[in-house]
RNA sequence: UCCUCAGUAGCUCAACGGUAGAGCAUUCGGCUGUUAACCGAAGGGUUGUAGGUUCGAAUCCUACCUGAGGAGCCA
């Protein structure tokens, strides 16, 4: 590629757009991608985007050889280009800094016959799909991810900085966290019937009794046929368990962490969140503590707000909505009844009726982030439900052991990477806040 | 799986029973401070597919395909 024949100048230093108010007045050379170009005759400002943010450019006629000139002028979006020339403050640019060029160089120059499809202009959700390889390029899908990777940093930061291991848990499993209706099937191994892991719970347990506080951090799969703004097949989930652990302290600790992400974001990625036209007022009332309530006085308030709910339901997307409007921060919801949870979930000592599960919902209408609770420790309790739920006894003779062998109070929960993240952006839907989204009809690119 | 809505130029849309149109993108021309730049011109179409109704269908009807939103289920 003609990039090798660039001569290098040795008093010129490469900088990332993002460095460029320290080196205002300097020559510099920036490599990047045309982001957009307008031309008025002997002028043109080409605006170069190199990943970590944009530059206008000036290429004057008067001040260049003609064929860099020329070549500037002629240029396509998303041509990959080096410039070379002077930072300079420039309150009438786009990030208040400008590059007066001196030279440049197309690297590849994107042909008029095949042009770049992503144009300034509206598109619609299908066509941005189909080019989600390219889409990634446009500012604002670029800010969601950096908020994404803001948010994972944040959650590795947190658990490694408060005594938690990262033990990683399989992602083909033999057998069912929760449902089976929901699982992917993987058609591979001769002795038996796998599936992608929809939660890393159970195996969660055995190592928080190995390590004492672990997280796991990683892809889960739900083949649920989950058509919403809410739901990917493929999504990330972070999920730490702790042994010594009751429903309380299982409420503090995500109440912390989701406390201390918010903090972070609106820290680290202002610009972000300005591109994304966040309304961050919203994101600054998120402090401690957050308003707590039971399930049964979540139901009571559902129905003197109108709705159908009763007693013994899951609440439905409407639901959540209305329990989370009075409220600028994310309402915690415990003690669910012990019909709707999954089989492992312990049950208030004074009304088995109830389980020691708790759910964040976030406000906003973003739903559900967080789900969680303290487990079984008790090994005739955890036998007893297995059976009520019909699970195959024998599949699960190595999580009984944990019950057998120095049993304890335990908790975790999970927290979804994509709602946290759609929350924060303020986006409609989740499936901006990965980069490849995997939906229900929708598995390229 | 069910319900609702939508498929017209590369893209976003208009035309709603009577000759298929605009903006953006692309090409050519003009412009030394543009901010989704602007001005002038050109090329670009089997109206998702298959049937049907009609003198005549992008438009009305039926089926199918594709996509979007929602329900249930969930993070």
């Amino acid at each position: 590629m003609r990039f090798t024949a660039w001569q290098h100048e040795k008093d010129v230093t490469t900088i990332s757009i993002s460095e460029a108010s320290q080196h205002e007045n300097q020559p510099v050379e920036l490599h990047g991608w045309l982001y957009n170009l307008r031309k008025s005759g002997k002028i043109v400002f080409p605006i170069l985007r190199d990943g970590t943010g944009l530059m206008q450019c000036v290429a004057v006629k008067a001040n260049l050889p003609e064929q860099v000139f020329e070549s500037l002028k002629g240029a396509t979006q998303e041509s990959s280009l080096i410039v070379r020339g002077t930072v300079r403050k420039e309150p009438r640019a786009p990030g208040g800094y400008e590059l007066d060029v001196t030279d440049a160089q197309i690297v590849q120059r994107v042909p008029e016959e095949h042009p770049y499809p992503i144009t300034p202009k509206d598109h619609g959700v299908d066509f941005l799909m189909d080019h989600r390889h390219l889409w990634l390029r446009s500012r604002r899908q670029h800010a969601a991810i950096r908020v994404r990777h803001e948010i994972i940093r944040g959650i590795r930061d947190y658990f490694d900085s408060h005594g938690f291991t990262l033990v990683d848990t399989p992602i083909f499993t033999p057998a069912a966290c929760e449902g089976t209706t929901t699982l992917f099937e993987v058609d591979y191994f001769d002795d038996e019937k796998v599936y992608l892991t929809q939660s890393g719970q159970l195996y969660n347990e055995a190592n928080a009794m190995a390590f004492g506080k672990v997280y796991c951090f990683g892809p889960t799969f739900r083949a649920e046929k989950s058509k919403t703004r809410r739901h990917l097949t493929e999504f990330w989930m972070v999920e730490p368990e702790m042994a010594w652990a009751d429903l309380e302290e299982v409420k503090r600790v995500a109440e912390e962490l989701v406390v201390s992400l918010v903090q972070r974001v609106l820290e680290n990625r202002k610009e972000e969140l300005k591109t994304l036209e966040r309304d961050t007022s919203k994101l600054e009332k998120v402090a401690s503590p957050f308003p707590r309530m039971s399930y049964d006085e979540a139901v009571k308030i559902l129905q003197s707000k109108g709705s159908e709910i009763q007693w013994g339901g899951d609440f439905g997307n409407t639901d959540e909505t209305l329990l989370t409007q009075d409220f600028d921060r994310p309402v915690i919801v415990d003690r669910f009844p012990t019909e709707i949870k999954a089989f492992y979930f312990q049950t208030d000592p004074q009304r088995p009726e109830v389980a020691l599960g708790v759910d964040f919902i976030a406000p906003e209408g973003y739903g559900e982030i967080i789900g969680g609770g303290q487990r079984i420790h008790d090994l005739a309790l955890l036998e007893t439900r297995l059976q009520e739920h019909n699970l195959p006894r024998e599949a699960f003779e190595w999580y009984l052991d944990l019950r057998r062998f120095g049993s304890v109070p335990h908790g975790g929960f999970g927290m979804g990477v994509e709602r946290f993240v759609a929350w924060m952006c303020g986006l409609e839907h989740v499936r901006e806040t990965i980069p490849y989204p995997r939906m229900l009809y929708r598995t390229r690119p």
